[in-house]
DNA sequence: CCTAAGGTCTGACGTAACGTCAGACGCAAG
DNA sequence: CTTGCGTCTGACGTTACGTCAGACCTTAGG
């Protein structure tokens, strides 16, 4: 009997020591086999698991992935035989790491400004934080803007900035947040970007864009460029709004326009 | 009786506009009610919830942490009146955000590389590709060594990681990772860094060092300076690793040396 | 007065990737 | 036969909400 276990086991590894090999534990073993992603390739008599070399290699190529921050779901089907476009999959990945990346750095920078307060005034000055996280985000907007924008546009956008009162912004960013939540939930719905509520989203959109950008001609023309590059959109498109929400609203634009 | 519902909610949003002002949705507002984050300041007959302004400033506070990243129990800690050191947790979170950083930036490099082996061959080698992540990890391991090596004694260290067999060094991973694992277990469970089994722990921590380093005299010098700096850890501690395991590692090979 | 539209409430389940019990069973050595 | 170590399954916990589902409130219009 032991001998026979012995042959069946020849080139297997039982859970644990497969685990350690791997760098996994045993009950990431046990939840990759419920979710299908790597089945043993055999069972004990007593229902333990086995795995053989060509199990580890599958463990490896999905610790690999990991790494480089996929889902288990899509590691599923990136290793799947039909072999859904690596490439492709690599490039979008790269994409969200710089957008997350692009996250924390705003809250890095957020939260030095705020130790900066902290040293001058030790009480914490929460509107004053507010304002801070306010002009990083509008930063942020600017980001990716940017590339459509001269400088001189630029520069008269935040000379503006300065002028508008403060509870105007911050209705502004209200607006704007609302708005986008209504975009999302248009993409959501599935609706067509074309359709009247689209182009209302649009008309919203716009209205906000040329009340943020003071609606001058050369920001105008900044924001012509932006559409007509629509294939361009940014792609590490700022935190709030989904690479969906940036596409519909493109597309929505662009209907609009056409009209 | 539609008058005295107007007196009451003088002053008062109901929920969609209180959510709709500070950018947040009404379940958001239902989840910070439950955790206890925000209640509100009122309820209508009918059991609807009502919003003050101080309630307006105190969920702009919370949108203002989650921006920089803290959890929603944090926040509750930091919100409340005894002011639960903003200061350092302001610290602690930049630390955290480097860390997150890293990884971030160690899965762009990743992918950057296995972007150049796909553009050379079509068929994903991933051999190629746990090797290019063992050397960015190792890059990694670098990292928070650097302040502790000199020039000369890192080279050494590199150049002789070229001449092992890449088998042995495959062990060592699996091996420090092992050891990894079983350090975060006796942290869990509260061991003692004084105690024979974090003894045990340090030893084998000193040896993979050794067995990484070579074991010679320069870089034993490095490791002594990092002992000696134990207040100095290296704060954003390379990602398998828990702060609490750097410490008590740190801890215990500190006892080691001092028997 | 009834109804339709839109808002609110609660509770329950879903998400991602496992960790942590808990209870039951397997296996090899002393 | 016990002891120690290992395995199995199922269920709940984690984080910050989103998404129903079913039931109730409010208000304007017919």
């Amino acid at each position: 009997m032991k001998v026979a276990m012995k042959e069946i086991r020849e080139d297997m590894y039982q859970a644990h020591e497969f685990a350690r090999v791997a760098g996994v534990t045993v009950r990431t073993l046990h939840h990759y086999d419920r979710i299908g992603l790597l089945k043993p390739s055999g069972y004990t008599s007593a229902g333990y698991r086995l795995y053989c070399k060509r199990d580890l290699v599958r463990l490896q190529q999905i610790v690999t992935l990991k790494f480089i921050g996929f889902q288990l779901k899509q590691i599923k089907e990136l290793l799947n035989p039909n072999a859904f476009d690596l490439v492709s999959a690599l490039t979008r990945q790269k994409e969200i790491i710089a957008a997350k990346r692009e996250q924390l750095d705003q809250a890095m920078k957020a939260i030095e400004k705020a130790q900066e307060l902290l040293a001058i005034n030790d009480e914490p000055d929460w509107d004053a934080f507010k304002r801070i996280i306010e002009v990083i985000t509008m930063q942020n907007n600017m980001d990716w803007t940017k590339k459509y924008y001269s400088k001189e546009a630029k520069q008269k956008i935040a000379e503006r900035a300065k002028t508008i009162p403060p509870e105007v912004i911050e209705q502004g960013q209200r607006d704007w947040a609302t708005l986008i939540r209504e975009v999302e939930a248009a993409v959501a719905e599935g609706i067509d970007p074309k359709s009247e509520k689209a182009a209302a989203l649009a008309e919203r959109w716009s209205t906000l864009i040329r009340a943020f950008t003071g609606g001058n001609s050369e920001v105008q023309a900044g924001l012509n460029k932006m559409y007509a590059d629509k294939d361009n959109w940014p792609a590490n498109f700022p935190k709030p709004y989904s690479d969906e929400a940036g596409a519909f609203m493109c597309a929505a634009i662009a209907a609009l326009k056409d009209k």
